[in-house]
DNA sequence: ATAGAAAATGACTTCGAATGCAAGGACGAT
DNA sequence: ATCGTCCTTGCATTCGAAGTCATTTTCTAT
């Protein structure tokens, strides 16, 4: 009655020692009828599966990752999720991932500084690879470097350090967006910058600034930190150190050109766009919403994210790759935000 | 000068064997080094930390998953991110998990049908719990009670199968709006409903629906989908089908409340709440922006995460854990749009 | 100084699957 | 019938850390 060893009494968690018991063959057996591409004979492959079925067998990818070296598992670090345009990212990574039969381990951020403690859990769980959607410094890229664990900057590119990336084109979507403002005879300019600590933010003001001051326009720039409420707080700060009557807006996110138009129309009585534009940049969903329809530019995140994932699997595949870095043109999306020429 | 074993050749991937014989000591005084509560001598304990810092040595999650029987993975299970409502949830969660020592491994689901496919990498990886906002059926339930997998449901409670899980109470929330609106003096009521297939959606208009009626109210209902178009679309359908002028609409979410205040406002120059009272559920971001402010239920998201976490850690340890619901009441935000009492 | 308790340490096994290697079997050609 | 080739299969080892147990060292009390 006492039997010594209980056959697959913990439930679903066969190994396939239990499936090979079963089954009447070796472990190894198992193994192959798992592995693609093995050689085992049809017969037994039948009997294999048949008892893998019965027993509820499911390899144990914890055990494969310990000797085939390969966890399959790809670490997603994003700073912060709240951002809108993030989400969608984080969509489709994952789907395409997971499509690819890779797994995603998912660090969001509080702040940027916690990357640190971040990275010592990545090291731990021995992940093939890394998208980044946060700031890295050299070091903590030279890390990566050691380590041969590849890594693909989202949206954002090495500090000094060569390192793969997939960015959207920052020079060329302002430059399109200045160009129809100033064709749309537009003449005093504001610019609600990203967060200081923002690569994209930066590189976004400092085109959008340098095409304006190409074709003779100044302007005023003011601090946000992407989100809806600095928007608003943005433009009131530009309403009070400006002059002359602003009549052209240009925004480093979307969500603070949303934040701005409100406060315009809501707290000034000002008009958008017949008195003043307002241009963003990234193409979240709520641009398109009828009360706003922001002029900006449209990341094509399908592409994006499709090439962040294919150079990843490239560098995993062959880990001398060099780094490349792609940039994708943004789609100039005429909405109702600005008067264009 | 040919080396039979390259010493730590493999930069980084240096294991505890490697740390053992720099330190001069035994592979098991580095396991214990690493380990909570072990008993290992101060000196010992320096010359480990001191071999281990040098060699860059990261103890191997993997590894220690296979022998424990404890991955420290937990699975996420989110049906579509594109909701507004859940990036914010999946942040909280992921960070409160963190914080507990434990990684996220994440599923986001295109259909959700696909949670077959899902389930079966959840199994591989050993996970020790999963959280999930998707739509499981008895048979999925079953098979997480089987392998003794604890889940915790989010907004959401087990068809048949007992399960734990966290909500927030549509039914106070939604006889909260109900009861506002009526007092607010409205008679021609409108509901928009989510997707078939929405648990949460189905749930909130039942409870409006039947606060109505007690109310002495009836109510025209029309399916959406949750998102900003289906808002607009929906209300489209009810300006089309209703005979009486419709006063008040209730939606089954903040984003179609926004899309029904933007197509009322704009296609059929209705002003919100002056000709039509319009309250949605969650309280996402953009419901309080200015040109909405909608009155809504906000549910508390924090207060949730911080439950679903505990819980799911409590099963994590005690498996036996019967399984609980936990509801919480959402608060009203009187927002502006809507007239109320 | 010495017995005895307590602490520290190392040898060895274990977790579950993959794989190199060698042995066994099937099959065709002669 | 015999040999050689190719396909299957099992044995044994491996990945890296944890933990059991036995041994050695250290400390305490007499």
């Amino acid at each position: 009655m006492a039997a010594k060893k209980q056959p697959e009494a913990n439930n679903g968690r066969a190994t396939s020692y239990d499936v090979a018991r079963q089954a009447g063959v070796s472990q190894s057996a198992v193994s192959r009828c798992f592995k693609q591409g093995a050689s085992v004979a049809p017969r037994t492959r039948e009997k294999i599966l048949a008892a893998a079925r019965e027993l509820n067998y499911y390899p144990n990818a914890i055990a494969q990752g310990l000797i085939t070296r390969r966890s399959n598992l790809v670490a997603i670090i994003i700073s912060n999720l709240t951002n809108l345009y993030y989400p969608e990212v984080l969509a489709e990574l994952t789907q395409r991932l997971s499509a690819q039969g890779i797994r995603v381990l998912l660090f969001s951020l509080a702040a940027e500084s916690d990357v640190d403690e971040v990275l010592d859990q990545v090291w731990r769980y021995r992940v093939d690879g890394a998208i980044v959607a946060a700031r890295l410094d050299a070091q903590q890229l030279a890390a990566f470097a050691d380590r041969g664990v590849p890594v693909i900057l989202y949206n954002r590119i090495g500090e000094g350090e060569p390192v793969a990336s997939v960015c959207c084109d920052s020079v060329s979507g302002e430059n399109a967006l200045v160009d129809a403002l100033v064709e749309g005879d537009h003449h005093v300019f504001g610019i609600i910058s990203g967060p200081a600590d923002s690569y994209v933010g930066e590189e976004r003001v400092e085109a959008a600034r340098r095409r304006l001051h190409q074709l003779g326009r100044d302007c005023q720039i003011v601090r946000g930190n992407f989100d809806y409420a600095s928007g608003d707080a943005a433009l009131r700060d530009l309403m009070r150190i400006t002059d002359r009557k602003l009549d052209a807006l240009i925004c480093a996110n979307d969500l603070m050109a949303i934040g701005a138009i409100d406060s315009a129309r809501i707290h000034f009585g000002i008009e958008v766009p017949q008195d003043l534009s307002v241009v963003g940049f990234d193409g979240v969903g709520p641009a398109t919403w009828l009360a706003y329809q922001v002029t900006t530019i449209r990341q094509p995140v399908r592409r994006m994210t499709e090439a962040a994932v294919a150079m990843l699997l490239e560098r995993i595949e062959q880990p001398g790759l060099s780094p490349e870095q792609r940039l994708f043109a943004g789609e100039l999306l005429t909405g109702s935000s600005a008067r264009l020429g």
